[in-house]
This record gives structure tokens, sequence and C-alpha cells, in this order.
DNA sequence: GTTAAATTATTACAAATGTAGTAGAACTAC
DNA sequence: GTAGTTCTACTACATTTGTAATAATTTAAC
């Protein structure tokens, strides 16, 4: 259950954009991920190959031109990112770790509210 | 300055234990490591010599028995790491990053305040 | 229908990663 | 002083990771 296999710091970068807007084709894929940085269509599509064999995607093969989904929950993938960051760099402490973060951040008002209100739900 | 090479994620679990107790012997850092996960002492050796390669900590030899120290400021690769991950995961978002965090854990009362503060230092 | 474009499949490869074995030096206990 | 023990140095090796080239196939445009 703890050590399931996870998709790679690469694949994680094209699992984000699925979680933004999917279906996506290859195509997509690499217009969206090339305009962040320099990367080949076949290099995308080798890790969305490679995450289809590791489950990590879904793809529809039923035209030429495949579609591709994510098949992790986000959330679930981002549970286990965080507390593997936390358990071996932060000394296990979670808080700690989401402190660190706001510390250099600039939150938006929306982002603020949020913040507020997960406090207060705590608080009662 | 940004892409500085980073510790991998075995380095960052022995280096966790220098930022708690330095400096350490291989021999002490390994104790401390095999209590959690079966790991060889060599394995602890090797990676320390490639951090001290690497500039991740620095070794003192005027013993037989070595002893190393972190050469790397924790928060600062904890930034980082946390960085990299908002980044590639959750579509920049460190807030994002956070509030994730903070839903899975149970803050003291103190941690809360912390927390509140500093929200209110960001409406103002 | 022949050429160009798009798309997937296959293969390659260097570097990083995690792990540990072997060799040799030096210290320790008899 | 010799036998085990403790260390470091060096070497090894299978996997994973990131990246991309090449080949084969289908579609589109003329």
């Amino acid at each position: 259950m703890a050590n399931t296999p996870m998709p790679s710091e690469a694949q994680l970068e094209i699992l984000d954009l699925l979680w933004q807007e999917q279906p996506a084709t290859v195509q997509n894929l690499h217009d969206r991920l090339a305009s962040r940085r320099k990367v080949s269509y076949n290099t995308v599509l080798t890790q969305l190959q490679r995450m289809a064999k590791a489950g990590f995607v879904t793809r529809n093969t039923d035209q030429r031109t495949h579609t591709y989904k994510a098949a992790l929950r986000r959330e679930q993938v981002e549970k286990r990112l965080f507390n593997r960051l936390a358990d071996t760099a932060f000394g296990g402490s979670k808080i700690h770790l989401a402190l660190r973060a706001l510390g250099n951040e600039t939150p938006t008002p929306q982002e603020l509210d949020e913040l507020q209100e997960w406090i207060n739900r705590q608080k009662k």
C-alpha cells in the first residue's frame, strides 16, 4: 500500500498537465510542456508510453492519434509525494514542511481565505 | 543559482540524520539509519563519500575514523525541495501544496497560532 | 499516386541512483 | 606478534531516468 511505484519527476510534469486538461494527445501535451522548457515530441511520447505501461495513465487507441488520461488521483499522488518529502528531509514533520512553504509565498486573497477556513475548522 | 545539484533521496535521509546530530561517524549514521530500514554499512559510506565529493557534507579526516558534517543549510534544501515539488506536481501552487499538507495533519494549538499569525501578516 | 507530414513503435544511450562486495590498512586484544 | 575487527578506498552492477534518434505506418495535399 505504501510503496506502490510512483511517477518520476518528468512524468509528474506531464501528469500535472493531464490533471489540468484531459484527455490529451501527445501533440497537445508536447505543446504545453514545450512552452515551459525545451523538450522533444518523442520524449513526451516515450514518457506517456512508460506511464501507460506502469498504469499511471490510460490511453484510448481507437483513433490513430491516441489520447491519454491520468489514471491516478491527483490528491493521492500529492499526498504520497508530500509525505515522502516530509519523511526523508523534514524529519517527518509535515506541519513544519507546510510552514516552511508558506514562509516564502505571497498568496492570493482566495488562497488566504482557504487557509483561514482551514484554521477555523481546526480551532473548533 | 537555481539549478545547483541537489542531494538524492538516499542522501537526504543521511543529511537529515546529520542535521539532527553533528558531526557523526559512518558507524553512527549507519546505526541510526539501519534502525529504520535494512541497509549495509558500505552503502552509507559510499553515499557519504559521494556527498563529500559533491560538497553536500564536509569531512574531518584527522582521525582514522572520519567524521562528517552537513555542508548545506537545512532551510535552503527544504525550500528548494519544496519548490521543486510544487512546480512539478502541484501546478506551481505552493499554497495549494501547503494546504494539501495541512489537510492530513492535526496541528498543535501553537502551530495553529503560528499559522494564524502568518495569515494576519499577509492580510495587512 | 507520389511526396510531405503526422503519429506511433522500437531502440539506444549516457548519467544518476541505490546498493553492496572486495581489498588493504590500521587498531585492538590476547 | 598474530588473529580478529574496524575503517576507508575502490570497484561493480543492475535499475531507473531523461532524452531522443530511427523506423514504420498512416493520412493529407497536390
